[in-house]
DNA sequence: CGTATCATTGAAATCCGTCAAGCATGGTGG
DNA sequence: CCACCATGCTTGACGGATTTCAATGATACG
């Protein structure tokens, strides 16, 4: 998750999205962008690739792909659907979840720019994604994929890389619901989240949080309520600051050395 | 996880191990077997591989892979180990787990037959493994999976699948260390495992476990006090049986469909 | 047969969830 | 521009499920 910040300075965000978790939302299809401005012009086609060795990566890709633009709350994954696509997250933020029947939720990531979503291979999608903010995100079928695969395993290595870190992280998230105390699982969401360095008033970091309190406690399996409190907690200890008492948003981190021994994170 | 009760048939099991998560153990390399009884002798020479399209499964890896053989306890992976080798459990149950610094565990996974463990790409493993009952695992070493992963698509395509079963299981256990009662947790737990069908007493089915309470409550993220009650919960409410009261290391299930209702499996 | 590990059970404490109410915020529509 | 309403945040009081602590009994393995 690179450039929270930017969302910030993005007043063009305008919600013109449905109701959330409503099946009915679609993805806005805005703009189906071919870009030929590559960076290094180096397009490929796909029907000349003959050495399995080829290099390709996703900068090269990027030509066969095209740009979703998702509202707020737009539902860019269902569970239960049939996989088509990877996409990769451009702009913006997205959480991807899990529902019981009874409506419980587990939110089992927030991705940003950067992150991937849909990986290829299974016939139907394992979680849900949605949008938080306004996002773009680049959509690479999984036949693409595939084919791209077979043709340069550097690529076919990239992609078992990217399913690597979600083990990875699963792994953590795993051990933070599983054994981790309700500070521990705070300080542990905030010490992964984009820290943007600063110097105000002694204190070291900015956090921007992209969604809600409701949203934290379904990843950290707690409650809006629980977070409410450790947040305050965590204010009056000195270590968190917000410039307004309400709508908290912007953090601020008084010692990011505090923050990951409290955090209780794996080396 | 296959053929659990076999492990029951096995008498020679014996414990020659150190202490258990005790990081002087050693793998014990018995035997180092080089199939050339493989079913359908079909032997690849990795020197005159040159078809990239070319189909390798590990039915005709097997002749690069060797057999370690482990005894109870026995450490398989250390999570800060340099990752070199990707195995293949072929006989007996192991574990995969992280440490907190204050000792506290939480079990990842537990893997039987035909499981698999220690993925590439990584520089280091980010789990630890350690045999719970004598267990044979197949060994094949990073290079090669990467470079059968470059000369065979559909092996990379394996490899990629066994990722994204990797992740799907992990998403699933975040649910339920998040969202789940203790009771969903049990009963998630139990219809996970392996079933022997049965026709005791109007029993449905037979499950062996060869793990500890400890080790269950350490992958629910529960207490071993909590594991216990619950059990002798459902041994009383009539869903479960023991032959013996103590030990209850087999455990007999009168009625599946209830189970999975009180398990909130995902669909 | 003895010791270490594992399982069991009870009593007490605590953390967290639940319920409820009030307040803030921001987007919508008049 | 303001009022309204939905959503999100805050806070308190309460109850209960689980952990913690402790002690005992089984079991397995050498």
């Amino acid at each position: 998750m690179n450039n929270i910040a930017a969302t910030n300075q993005n007043p063009n965000a305008v919600d013109f999205s449905v109701h959330s978790r409503n099946r009915t939302s679609q993805i806005k299809k805005i703009s189906t962008i071919n870009h030929s401005n590559n960076r290094n012009n180096n397009l490929i086609d796909i029907t000349s690739i003959s050495k399995p060795t080829r290099a390709i990566d996703f900068e090269s890709m990027q030509s066969y792909s095209t740009i979703h633009k998702l509202n707020k709350n737009d539902m860019l994954i269902h569970e239960e659907d049939e996989a088509t696509n990877f996409y990769e997250i451009v702009f913006g933020h997205i959480k991807t979840y899990k529902h019981l029947s009874d409506g419980r939720c587990l939110i089992t990531n927030f991705l940003g720019k950067g992150d991937f979503v849909g990986l290829p291979v299974s016939e139907h999608y394992s979680i849900s994604a949605q949008a938080l903010t306004r996002s773009d995100v680049r959509c690479y079928s999984h036949k693409q994929i595939q084919y791209l695969m077979e043709q340069s395993p550097s690529f076919a290595q990239k992609i078992l890389k990217i399913a690597q870190t979600e083990i990875a992280q699963a792994t953590n998230q795993m051990v933070l619901l599983g054994r981790k105390s309700t500070e521990e699982r705070i300080a542990s969401f905030l010490a992964n989240c984009e820290h943007t360095p600063t110097s105000i008033d002694g204190f070291e970091s900015l956090i921007f949080l992209p969604m809600s309190l409701t949203d934290i406690a379904d990843h950290l399996g707690l409650t809006q309520e629980t977070v409410c409190r450790e947040f305050k907690k965590l204010r009056s200890s000195g270590l968190l600051k917000t410039k307004v008492p309400r709508h908290q948003r912007e953090i601020y981190v008084r010692d990011l050395k505090t923050l990951y021994a409290m955090a209780e994170m794996e080396k």
